[in-house]
DNA sequence: TGTACATCAGTGAACGCGCGTTCACTGATGTAC
DNA sequence: TGTACATCAGTGAACGCGCGTTCACTGATGTAC
Protein backbone atom coordinates (compact mmCIF):
# COMPACT_ATOMS: atom_id res chain seq x y z
CA UNK A 1 0.00 0.00 0.00
CA UNK A 2 1.63 3.11 -1.14
CA UNK A 3 0.74 6.17 0.21
CA UNK A 4 0.20 8.87 -2.32
CA UNK A 5 0.99 12.09 -0.46
CA UNK A 6 -2.44 13.96 -0.31
CA UNK A 7 -3.05 17.23 -1.16
CA UNK A 8 -3.80 19.80 1.67
CA UNK A 9 -7.52 20.09 0.74
CA UNK A 10 -7.26 16.36 0.74
CA UNK A 11 -5.74 16.34 4.36
CA UNK A 12 -8.68 18.70 5.30
CA UNK A 13 -11.16 16.63 4.15
CA UNK A 14 -10.29 13.69 5.78
CA UNK A 15 -9.58 15.61 8.80
CA UNK A 16 -12.85 16.82 8.88
CA UNK A 17 -14.49 13.71 8.40
CA UNK A 18 -12.93 12.06 11.26
CA UNK A 19 -13.99 14.80 13.72
CA UNK A 20 -17.57 14.67 12.40
CA UNK A 21 -17.19 10.71 13.03
CA UNK A 22 -15.41 11.79 16.46
CA UNK A 23 -18.43 14.44 17.40
CA UNK A 24 -21.05 11.79 16.54
CA UNK A 25 -19.62 8.74 18.31
CA UNK A 26 -19.32 11.22 21.55
CA UNK A 27 -22.96 12.06 21.19
CA UNK A 28 -24.06 8.37 20.70
CA UNK A 29 -22.18 7.68 24.33
CA UNK A 30 -23.72 9.87 25.96
CA UNK A 31 -27.04 9.76 24.77
CA UNK A 32 -27.93 6.82 23.02
CA UNK A 33 -28.25 5.93 18.95
CA UNK A 34 -31.28 8.20 18.88
CA UNK A 35 -29.26 11.25 19.81
CA UNK A 36 -26.79 10.80 17.15
CA UNK A 37 -28.48 14.19 14.14
CA UNK A 38 -26.54 15.77 12.03
CA UNK A 39 -27.45 19.10 12.97
CA UNK A 40 -26.29 18.11 15.88
CA UNK A 41 -22.68 16.85 15.16
CA UNK A 42 -22.59 20.06 13.01
CA UNK A 43 -23.42 22.56 15.85
CA UNK A 44 -20.51 20.75 18.15
CA UNK A 45 -18.19 21.04 15.14
CA UNK A 46 -18.69 24.79 14.66
CA UNK A 47 -20.58 24.94 11.92
CA UNK A 48 -24.47 24.84 10.10
CA UNK A 49 -25.87 21.69 9.08
CA UNK A 50 -25.96 21.61 5.56
CA UNK A 51 -21.76 21.43 5.68
CA UNK A 52 -21.77 18.52 6.77
CA UNK A 53 -23.10 17.14 3.45
CA UNK A 54 -19.84 17.53 2.30
CA UNK A 55 -19.02 15.08 3.88
CA UNK A 56 -21.56 12.63 4.11
CA UNK A 57 -24.57 11.54 1.66
CA UNK A 58 -26.55 12.02 4.79
CA UNK A 59 -27.68 10.85 8.30
CA UNK A 60 -27.20 7.48 7.11
CA UNK A 61 -24.14 7.57 5.52
CA UNK A 62 -22.32 8.58 8.92
CA UNK A 63 -24.18 5.66 10.79
CA UNK A 64 -22.99 3.40 8.53
CA UNK A 65 -19.54 4.59 8.58
CA UNK A 66 -19.88 4.72 12.62
CA UNK A 67 -20.92 1.02 12.33
CA UNK A 68 -18.50 -0.20 10.04
CA UNK A 69 -15.72 1.50 11.99
CA UNK A 70 -17.13 -0.30 15.30
CA UNK A 71 -16.92 -3.30 14.02
CA UNK A 72 -13.47 -2.55 12.62
CA UNK A 73 -12.49 -1.29 16.44
CA UNK A 74 -13.56 -4.39 17.98
CA UNK A 75 -12.44 -6.78 15.89
CA UNK A 76 -9.22 -4.68 16.42
CA UNK A 77 -9.86 -5.12 20.43
CA UNK A 78 -10.05 -8.42 20.05
CA UNK A 79 -7.35 -9.26 17.71
CA UNK A 80 -4.70 -7.13 20.10
CA UNK A 81 -5.83 -9.51 23.00
CA UNK A 82 -4.90 -12.38 21.21
CA UNK A 83 -1.68 -11.56 20.00
CA UNK A 84 -0.89 -9.85 23.34
CA UNK A 85 2.66 -11.83 24.13
CA UNK A 86 2.61 -13.44 27.14
CA UNK A 87 3.13 -11.47 30.36
CA UNK A 88 4.22 -13.90 32.71
CA UNK A 89 6.12 -17.32 32.53
CA UNK A 90 3.33 -19.56 33.22
CA UNK A 91 1.20 -18.49 30.14
CA UNK A 92 3.84 -18.52 28.04
CA UNK A 93 2.76 -20.48 24.83
CA UNK A 94 5.34 -21.99 22.28
CA UNK A 95 5.41 -18.82 19.65
CA UNK A 96 5.52 -16.21 22.62
CA UNK A 97 1.55 -15.77 23.06
CA UNK A 98 -0.24 -16.78 25.61
CA UNK A 99 -1.00 -20.32 25.81
CA UNK A 100 -4.55 -21.66 24.07
CA UNK A 101 -5.95 -21.43 26.91
CA UNK A 102 -5.17 -17.86 28.65
CA UNK A 103 -5.50 -16.78 25.12
CA UNK A 104 -9.28 -17.44 25.43
CA UNK A 105 -9.70 -15.88 28.37
CA UNK A 106 -7.68 -12.80 27.23
CA UNK A 107 -9.81 -12.81 23.99
CA UNK A 108 -13.19 -12.87 25.91
CA UNK A 109 -12.15 -10.21 28.37
CA UNK A 110 -11.15 -7.81 26.02
CA UNK A 111 -14.64 -8.26 24.00
CA UNK A 112 -16.33 -6.90 27.35
CA UNK A 113 -13.77 -4.71 28.28
CA UNK A 114 -14.49 -3.06 24.74
CA UNK A 115 -18.21 -3.24 25.26
CA UNK A 116 -18.51 -1.66 28.98
CA UNK A 117 -16.44 0.84 27.83
CA UNK A 118 -18.54 2.07 25.47
CA UNK A 119 -22.09 0.53 26.20
CA UNK A 120 -24.03 2.03 23.49
CA UNK A 121 -21.45 1.56 20.75
CA UNK A 122 -21.92 -1.99 21.66
CA UNK A 123 -25.15 -2.10 21.67
CA UNK A 124 -25.51 0.15 17.81
CA UNK A 125 -23.85 -3.08 16.66
CA UNK A 126 -25.54 -6.01 18.40
CA UNK A 127 -28.58 -4.58 20.09
CA UNK A 128 -31.82 -3.97 18.64
CA UNK A 129 -31.43 -3.54 15.15
CA UNK A 130 -31.81 0.07 13.34
CA UNK A 131 -35.28 0.59 12.31
CA UNK A 132 -34.81 2.48 9.13
CA UNK A 133 -31.18 1.80 9.09
CA UNK A 134 -30.94 -1.22 6.84
CA UNK A 135 -27.20 -0.79 6.92
CA UNK A 136 -25.47 -2.75 3.88
CA UNK A 137 -24.70 -5.91 4.74
CA UNK A 138 -21.74 -6.44 2.36
CA UNK A 139 -20.07 -4.12 4.46
CA UNK A 140 -21.26 -5.32 8.05
CA UNK A 141 -21.35 -8.98 7.44
CA UNK A 142 -17.19 -9.09 6.74
CA UNK A 143 -16.89 -6.49 9.88
CA UNK A 144 -18.56 -8.90 12.04
CA UNK A 145 -16.62 -11.91 11.31
CA UNK A 146 -13.02 -10.79 11.62
CA UNK A 147 -14.35 -11.00 15.27
CA UNK A 148 -15.91 -14.28 14.71
CA UNK A 149 -12.44 -14.74 13.28
CA UNK A 150 -10.34 -14.34 16.44
CA UNK A 151 -12.72 -16.46 18.50
CA UNK A 152 -12.15 -19.68 15.97
CA UNK A 153 -8.51 -19.17 16.08
CA UNK A 154 -8.68 -19.26 20.17
CA UNK A 155 -10.56 -22.41 20.27
CA UNK A 156 -9.09 -24.08 17.04
CA UNK A 157 -5.88 -23.44 18.99
CA UNK A 158 -6.93 -25.32 22.07
CA UNK A 159 -6.46 -29.03 22.13
CA UNK A 160 -9.00 -31.14 20.40
CA UNK A 161 -10.39 -34.09 21.90
CA UNK A 162 -13.78 -35.03 19.99
CA UNK A 163 -16.36 -35.50 22.22
CA UNK A 164 -19.35 -37.63 22.94
CA UNK A 165 -21.10 -34.78 23.25
CA UNK A 166 -20.85 -34.26 19.50
CA UNK A 167 -22.97 -37.21 17.62
CA UNK A 168 -26.15 -35.16 19.31
CA UNK A 169 -24.96 -31.58 17.46
CA UNK A 170 -23.85 -33.43 14.17
CA UNK A 171 -26.67 -31.59 12.48
CA UNK A 172 -25.86 -27.86 13.64
CA UNK A 173 -22.06 -28.83 12.93
CA UNK A 174 -22.80 -29.98 9.74
CA UNK A 175 -24.88 -26.62 8.88
CA UNK A 176 -21.86 -24.45 10.32
CA UNK A 177 -19.05 -26.23 8.46
CA UNK A 178 -21.04 -25.01 5.13
CA UNK A 179 -21.25 -22.16 5.93
CA UNK A 180 -17.36 -22.45 6.65
CA UNK A 181 -16.61 -23.29 3.55
CA UNK A 182 -18.21 -20.47 1.69
CA UNK A 183 -16.38 -17.80 3.20
CA UNK A 184 -13.03 -16.22 3.89
CA UNK A 185 -11.31 -16.99 7.13
CA UNK A 186 -9.86 -19.91 9.16
CA UNK A 187 -10.77 -23.10 8.02
CA UNK A 188 -11.95 -24.85 11.32
CA UNK A 189 -13.98 -27.87 11.81
CA UNK A 190 -18.17 -27.08 12.03
CA UNK A 191 -17.21 -28.38 15.94
CA UNK A 192 -15.16 -25.18 16.70
CA UNK A 193 -17.70 -23.56 14.20
CA UNK A 194 -20.63 -24.23 16.82
CA UNK A 195 -18.59 -23.68 19.82
CA UNK A 196 -17.65 -19.97 18.39
CA UNK A 197 -21.09 -19.57 18.25
CA UNK A 198 -22.12 -20.87 21.38
CA UNK A 199 -19.57 -18.78 23.03
CA UNK A 200 -20.32 -15.48 20.88
CA UNK A 201 -24.07 -15.99 22.11
CA UNK A 202 -22.97 -16.44 25.80
CA UNK A 203 -20.74 -13.45 25.87
CA UNK A 204 -23.12 -11.39 24.50
CA UNK A 205 -26.42 -12.64 26.54
CA UNK A 206 -24.17 -12.08 29.82
CA UNK A 207 -22.98 -8.34 28.37
CA UNK A 208 -25.96 -6.99 26.86
CA UNK A 209 -28.29 -7.67 29.82
CA UNK A 210 -25.45 -6.61 31.35
CA UNK A 211 -25.43 -3.41 29.81
CA UNK A 212 -28.85 -3.09 29.87
CA UNK A 213 -28.79 -3.22 33.44
CA UNK A 214 -30.73 -6.25 33.74
CA UNK A 215 -28.78 -7.56 36.43
CA UNK A 216 -28.91 -4.18 38.90
CA UNK A 217 -31.02 -5.22 41.35
CA UNK A 218 -29.56 -9.08 41.56
CA UNK A 219 -26.76 -7.59 43.80
CA UNK A 220 -24.08 -10.28 41.91
CA UNK A 221 -21.12 -9.41 39.95
CA UNK A 222 -21.87 -9.92 36.30
CA UNK A 223 -18.00 -10.79 35.82
CA UNK A 224 -18.18 -13.56 37.95
CA UNK A 225 -20.87 -15.01 35.48
CA UNK A 226 -18.85 -13.98 32.26
CA UNK A 227 -15.68 -15.78 33.49
CA UNK A 228 -17.94 -18.66 34.09
CA UNK A 229 -19.15 -19.13 31.15
CA UNK A 230 -15.79 -18.56 29.71
CA UNK A 231 -14.77 -21.35 31.44
CA UNK A 232 -17.64 -23.49 30.59
CA UNK A 233 -16.61 -23.14 27.14
CA UNK A 234 -12.72 -24.31 27.92
CA UNK A 235 -14.47 -27.32 29.26
CA UNK A 236 -16.35 -27.98 26.42
CA UNK A 237 -13.51 -28.02 24.12
CA UNK A 238 -10.69 -29.84 25.75
CA UNK B 1 -61.23 -9.63 44.15
CA UNK B 2 -64.46 -9.09 44.46
CA UNK B 3 -65.96 -7.51 40.65
CA UNK B 4 -67.23 -4.41 41.95
CA UNK B 5 -69.61 -3.52 39.09
CA UNK B 6 -68.43 -1.10 36.84
CA UNK B 7 -70.12 2.31 35.67
CA UNK B 8 -70.82 2.59 31.96
CA UNK B 9 -68.41 5.33 31.90
CA UNK B 10 -65.45 3.29 34.12
CA UNK B 11 -66.14 0.48 31.16
CA UNK B 12 -65.84 2.31 28.25
CA UNK B 13 -62.61 4.40 29.56
CA UNK B 14 -61.29 1.10 30.17
CA UNK B 15 -62.12 0.01 26.82
CA UNK B 16 -60.20 2.99 25.03
CA UNK B 17 -57.37 2.87 27.67
CA UNK B 18 -56.97 -1.19 26.22
CA UNK B 19 -57.67 0.07 22.97
CA UNK B 20 -55.01 2.81 23.01
CA UNK B 21 -52.29 -0.03 24.30
CA UNK B 22 -53.01 -2.62 21.59
CA UNK B 23 -52.65 0.09 18.94
CA UNK B 24 -49.13 1.48 20.39
CA UNK B 25 -48.41 -2.46 20.47
CA UNK B 26 -49.12 -2.99 16.97
CA UNK B 27 -47.27 0.53 16.09
CA UNK B 28 -44.23 -0.85 17.81
CA UNK B 29 -44.62 -4.46 16.50
CA UNK B 30 -44.73 -2.80 12.87
CA UNK B 31 -41.88 0.02 13.41
CA UNK B 32 -40.12 -0.88 16.24
CA UNK B 33 -40.26 0.91 19.13
CA UNK B 34 -39.05 4.45 18.00
CA UNK B 35 -41.91 4.45 16.26
CA UNK B 36 -44.41 4.58 19.04
CA UNK B 37 -46.09 8.17 19.25
CA UNK B 38 -49.39 9.55 21.08
CA UNK B 39 -50.06 11.52 17.83
CA UNK B 40 -49.82 8.07 15.58
CA UNK B 41 -52.28 6.24 18.01
CA UNK B 42 -55.01 8.77 18.29
CA UNK B 43 -54.79 8.74 14.68
CA UNK B 44 -55.32 5.11 14.13
CA UNK B 45 -58.01 5.46 16.90
CA UNK B 46 -59.80 7.85 14.78
CA UNK B 47 -58.88 10.70 17.61
CA UNK B 48 -57.18 13.65 17.91
CA UNK B 49 -53.86 13.72 19.90
CA UNK B 50 -54.99 15.80 23.01
CA UNK B 51 -57.35 13.25 23.73
CA UNK B 52 -55.42 10.09 24.63
CA UNK B 53 -54.21 13.03 27.74
CA UNK B 54 -57.37 11.80 29.14
CA UNK B 55 -56.05 8.49 29.26
CA UNK B 56 -52.55 8.83 29.50
CA UNK B 57 -50.33 11.01 31.70
CA UNK B 58 -48.15 11.55 28.84
CA UNK B 59 -45.99 9.22 26.29
CA UNK B 60 -44.02 7.76 29.16
CA UNK B 61 -46.40 6.80 31.17
CA UNK B 62 -47.70 4.79 27.95
CA UNK B 63 -44.47 3.14 27.50
CA UNK B 64 -44.37 2.01 30.85
CA UNK B 65 -47.86 0.88 30.63
CA UNK B 66 -46.61 -1.29 27.70
CA UNK B 67 -43.52 -2.46 29.45
CA UNK B 68 -45.57 -4.17 32.28
CA UNK B 69 -47.48 -5.67 30.06
CA UNK B 70 -45.17 -6.88 28.20
CA UNK B 71 -43.43 -8.49 31.37
CA UNK B 72 -46.62 -9.82 32.50
CA UNK B 73 -47.65 -11.15 29.06
CA UNK B 74 -43.94 -13.23 28.76
CA UNK B 75 -44.29 -14.45 32.26
CA UNK B 76 -47.96 -16.02 31.92
CA UNK B 77 -46.66 -17.29 28.63
CA UNK B 78 -43.93 -19.43 30.55
CA UNK B 79 -45.72 -20.28 33.33
CA UNK B 80 -48.20 -21.92 30.88
CA UNK B 81 -46.05 -23.82 29.34
CA UNK B 82 -44.10 -24.85 32.81
CA UNK B 83 -48.20 -25.96 34.21
CA UNK B 84 -49.22 -27.59 30.90
CA UNK B 85 -50.99 -30.79 31.43
CA UNK B 86 -48.85 -33.99 30.18
CA UNK B 87 -50.04 -34.34 26.57
CA UNK B 88 -47.99 -37.84 26.44
CA UNK B 89 -47.39 -40.88 28.28
CA UNK B 90 -43.62 -40.54 28.20
CA UNK B 91 -43.44 -36.84 29.66
CA UNK B 92 -45.95 -37.65 32.76
CA UNK B 93 -44.64 -36.00 36.24
CA UNK B 94 -46.08 -37.29 39.11
CA UNK B 95 -48.95 -34.47 39.15
CA UNK B 96 -49.65 -34.68 35.29
CA UNK B 97 -47.34 -31.62 34.71
CA UNK B 98 -44.57 -32.72 32.46
CA UNK B 99 -41.66 -33.97 33.81
CA UNK B 100 -38.71 -32.10 35.33
CA UNK B 101 -37.03 -32.13 32.15
CA UNK B 102 -39.67 -31.85 29.58
CA UNK B 103 -40.74 -29.20 31.36
CA UNK B 104 -37.75 -27.42 31.49
CA UNK B 105 -37.94 -27.87 27.95
CA UNK B 106 -41.01 -26.91 27.33
CA UNK B 107 -40.22 -23.50 29.09
CA UNK B 108 -37.31 -22.34 26.93
CA UNK B 109 -39.34 -23.01 24.18
CA UNK B 110 -41.91 -20.80 25.50
CA UNK B 111 -39.44 -18.61 25.45
CA UNK B 112 -37.77 -18.01 22.58
CA UNK B 113 -41.74 -18.63 20.54
CA UNK B 114 -43.11 -15.81 22.72
CA UNK B 115 -39.73 -13.40 21.51
CA UNK B 116 -39.84 -14.69 17.76
CA UNK B 117 -43.63 -14.15 17.38
CA UNK B 118 -43.19 -10.33 18.49
CA UNK B 119 -39.17 -9.18 18.34
CA UNK B 120 -39.89 -5.73 19.06
CA UNK B 121 -41.99 -6.10 21.80
CA UNK B 122 -39.37 -8.64 23.31
CA UNK B 123 -36.18 -5.68 22.63
CA UNK B 124 -38.23 -3.53 24.13
CA UNK B 125 -38.32 -5.11 27.36
CA UNK B 126 -34.46 -6.98 27.08
CA UNK B 127 -32.61 -5.07 24.29
CA UNK B 128 -31.37 -1.66 24.26
CA UNK B 129 -32.66 0.55 27.21
CA UNK B 130 -34.86 3.39 25.98
CA UNK B 131 -33.19 6.74 26.60
CA UNK B 132 -35.35 8.66 28.09
CA UNK B 133 -37.74 6.05 29.62
CA UNK B 134 -36.20 5.00 32.87
CA UNK B 135 -39.34 3.11 33.44
CA UNK B 136 -39.83 3.10 37.08
CA UNK B 137 -37.83 -0.26 38.89
CA UNK B 138 -40.27 -0.90 40.97
CA UNK B 139 -43.03 -2.29 38.48
CA UNK B 140 -40.03 -3.51 36.46
CA UNK B 141 -37.77 -5.82 38.38
CA UNK B 142 -41.06 -7.57 39.95
CA UNK B 143 -42.46 -8.61 36.59
CA UNK B 144 -39.58 -9.30 35.47
CA UNK B 145 -38.90 -11.61 38.20
CA UNK B 146 -41.98 -13.52 37.83
CA UNK B 147 -40.24 -15.33 34.36
CA UNK B 148 -37.13 -15.80 36.21
CA UNK B 149 -39.18 -17.54 38.78
CA UNK B 150 -40.70 -20.06 36.48
CA UNK B 151 -37.15 -20.97 35.16
CA UNK B 152 -35.82 -21.38 38.93
CA UNK B 153 -38.91 -23.56 39.36
CA UNK B 154 -38.12 -25.63 36.45
CA UNK B 155 -34.56 -25.79 37.47
CA UNK B 156 -35.48 -26.99 41.34
CA UNK B 157 -37.29 -29.52 39.97
CA UNK B 158 -35.09 -31.33 38.43
CA UNK B 159 -32.71 -33.94 40.56
CA UNK B 160 -30.05 -31.88 42.17
CA UNK B 161 -26.75 -33.82 43.11
CA UNK B 162 -24.25 -31.26 43.80
CA UNK B 163 -21.45 -31.17 41.61
CA UNK B 164 -17.92 -30.77 41.87
CA UNK B 165 -17.98 -27.77 39.64
CA UNK B 166 -19.60 -25.90 42.58
CA UNK B 167 -16.34 -25.58 44.19
CA UNK B 168 -15.44 -22.77 41.50
CA UNK B 169 -18.90 -20.90 41.38
CA UNK B 170 -19.35 -20.37 45.41
CA UNK B 171 -18.55 -16.91 45.47
CA UNK B 172 -21.55 -15.95 42.88
CA UNK B 173 -23.63 -18.80 44.17
CA UNK B 174 -22.92 -16.88 47.60
CA UNK B 175 -24.12 -13.95 45.93
CA UNK B 176 -27.07 -14.96 44.34
CA UNK B 177 -28.37 -16.45 47.78
CA UNK B 178 -28.20 -13.19 49.48
CA UNK B 179 -30.23 -11.87 46.77
CA UNK B 180 -32.74 -14.89 47.16
CA UNK B 181 -33.38 -14.37 50.45
CA UNK B 182 -34.32 -10.48 49.75
CA UNK B 183 -37.06 -11.17 47.56
CA UNK B 184 -40.24 -13.24 47.48
CA UNK B 185 -40.14 -15.65 45.23
CA UNK B 186 -39.23 -19.59 45.18
CA UNK B 187 -36.70 -20.34 47.89
CA UNK B 188 -34.06 -22.16 46.41
CA UNK B 189 -30.29 -23.06 46.45
CA UNK B 190 -27.66 -20.32 45.31
CA UNK B 191 -26.58 -23.25 43.17
CA UNK B 192 -29.96 -22.93 41.55
CA UNK B 193 -30.05 -19.47 41.39
CA UNK B 194 -26.83 -19.23 39.66
CA UNK B 195 -28.15 -21.98 36.85
CA UNK B 196 -30.94 -19.66 36.63
CA UNK B 197 -29.23 -16.41 35.70
CA UNK B 198 -27.10 -18.85 33.15
CA UNK B 199 -29.96 -20.11 31.47
CA UNK B 200 -31.20 -17.32 31.10
CA UNK B 201 -28.18 -15.32 30.26
CA UNK B 202 -28.06 -17.87 26.98
CA UNK B 203 -31.59 -17.87 26.20
CA UNK B 204 -31.46 -14.01 25.71
CA UNK B 205 -27.79 -14.60 24.23
CA UNK B 206 -29.42 -17.07 20.92
CA UNK B 207 -32.83 -15.41 21.01
CA UNK B 208 -31.52 -11.54 20.40
CA UNK B 209 -29.03 -12.56 18.14
CA UNK B 210 -31.57 -14.23 16.23
CA UNK B 211 -33.94 -11.10 16.34
CA UNK B 212 -31.32 -8.86 15.31
CA UNK B 213 -30.28 -10.85 12.28
CA UNK B 214 -26.96 -11.46 13.01
CA UNK B 215 -27.40 -15.24 12.11
CA UNK B 216 -28.96 -14.74 8.57
CA UNK B 217 -25.69 -14.99 7.10
CA UNK B 218 -24.74 -18.13 8.99
CA UNK B 219 -27.34 -20.75 7.05
CA UNK B 220 -27.58 -22.65 10.09
CA UNK B 221 -30.75 -23.11 12.30
CA UNK B 222 -30.56 -20.53 15.43
CA UNK B 223 -33.28 -22.89 16.84
CA UNK B 224 -30.43 -26.35 16.68
CA UNK B 225 -28.28 -23.71 18.89
CA UNK B 226 -30.93 -22.52 21.18
CA UNK B 227 -32.00 -26.63 22.14
CA UNK B 228 -28.41 -27.35 22.43
CA UNK B 229 -27.73 -24.34 25.21
CA UNK B 230 -31.08 -25.96 26.57
CA UNK B 231 -29.87 -29.49 26.93
CA UNK B 232 -26.67 -27.87 28.07
CA UNK B 233 -28.06 -26.67 30.97
CA UNK B 234 -29.67 -29.79 31.80
CA UNK B 235 -26.17 -31.85 31.58
CA UNK B 236 -25.10 -28.97 33.67
CA UNK B 237 -28.19 -29.51 36.37
CA UNK B 238 -27.68 -33.26 36.23
C1' DT C 1 5.99 34.92 -10.56
C1' DG C 2 1.66 36.56 -11.60
C1' DT C 3 -2.81 36.30 -13.43
C1' DA C 4 -7.44 33.82 -14.80
C1' DC C 5 -10.16 30.36 -13.86
C1' DA C 6 -12.02 26.21 -11.52
C1' DT C 7 -12.88 23.84 -7.44
C1' DC C 8 -14.60 23.39 -3.14
C1' DA C 9 -16.05 24.54 2.04
C1' DG C 10 -19.31 26.62 4.42
C1' DT C 11 -23.43 29.88 5.11
C1' DG C 12 -28.16 31.23 5.70
C1' DA C 13 -32.70 30.93 4.34
C1' DA C 14 -36.21 27.98 3.50
C1' DC C 15 -39.38 23.69 3.14
C1' DG C 16 -42.03 20.22 5.13
C1' DC C 17 -42.47 17.20 8.66
C1' DG C 18 -44.01 15.22 13.05
C1' DC C 19 -43.60 15.27 17.63
C1' DG C 20 -45.29 16.15 22.81
C1' DT C 21 -47.95 19.02 25.22
C1' DT C 22 -51.25 23.12 26.90
C1' DC C 23 -55.47 25.32 26.73
C1' DA C 24 -60.11 27.04 26.22
C1' DC C 25 -64.05 25.28 24.61
C1' DT C 26 -68.35 22.18 23.06
C1' DG C 27 -71.37 18.60 23.63
C1' DA C 28 -72.67 14.40 25.54
C1' DT C 29 -73.28 11.41 29.62
C1' DG C 30 -74.13 10.72 34.29
C1' DT C 31 -76.00 12.15 39.10
C1' DA C 32 -78.87 14.30 42.71
C1' DC C 33 -82.96 16.05 44.08
C1' DT D 1 -90.20 11.17 35.97
C1' DG D 2 -88.31 15.36 35.09
C1' DT D 3 -85.24 19.06 35.83
C1' DA D 4 -80.56 21.32 37.27
C1' DC D 5 -76.13 20.64 37.75
C1' DA D 6 -71.58 18.32 37.60
C1' DT D 7 -68.52 15.42 35.30
C1' DC D 8 -66.06 13.99 31.64
C1' DA D 9 -64.61 12.84 26.47
C1' DG D 10 -63.01 14.85 22.68
C1' DT D 11 -61.91 18.91 19.50
C1' DG D 12 -59.18 22.38 17.28
C1' DA D 13 -55.95 25.83 17.54
C1' DA D 14 -51.64 26.90 19.06
C1' DC D 15 -46.65 26.72 20.91
C1' DG D 16 -42.05 25.43 20.55
C1' DC D 17 -39.02 22.18 19.15
C1' DG D 18 -35.65 19.73 16.26
C1' DC D 19 -35.00 17.07 12.56
C1' DG D 20 -33.21 15.92 7.48
C1' DT D 21 -32.53 17.94 3.40
C1' DT D 22 -32.38 21.45 -0.86
C1' DC D 23 -30.70 25.45 -2.79
C1' DA D 24 -28.49 29.66 -4.29
C1' DC D 25 -24.82 32.06 -2.92
C1' DT D 26 -20.02 33.92 -0.91
C1' DG D 27 -15.38 33.59 -0.15
C1' DA D 28 -11.32 31.09 0.20
C1' DT D 29 -8.06 27.67 -1.69
C1' DG D 30 -5.98 25.35 -5.37
C1' DT D 31 -4.51 24.82 -10.49
C1' DA D 32 -3.01 25.95 -15.24
C1' DC D 33 -0.86 28.81 -18.16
Amino acid sequence: MTERPLSRRARYRADTRDEAKRIALRQIAEAGLDALSLNGVARQMGMTGPALYRYFAGRDELLAELVADAYGDLADATEAAANAPRTSEAGAGEDGRLAARDRLRAVAAAYRAWALAQPNRYMMLLGTPVGSGALAPERTIPAAHRTMAVLLDALAALDQTPTSDDRRHAELDGQLSTWLRHRDGPVVHGRIARLGVTLWTRLHGVVSLEIAGHFASMGFDPALLYDAEVEAILDEAR
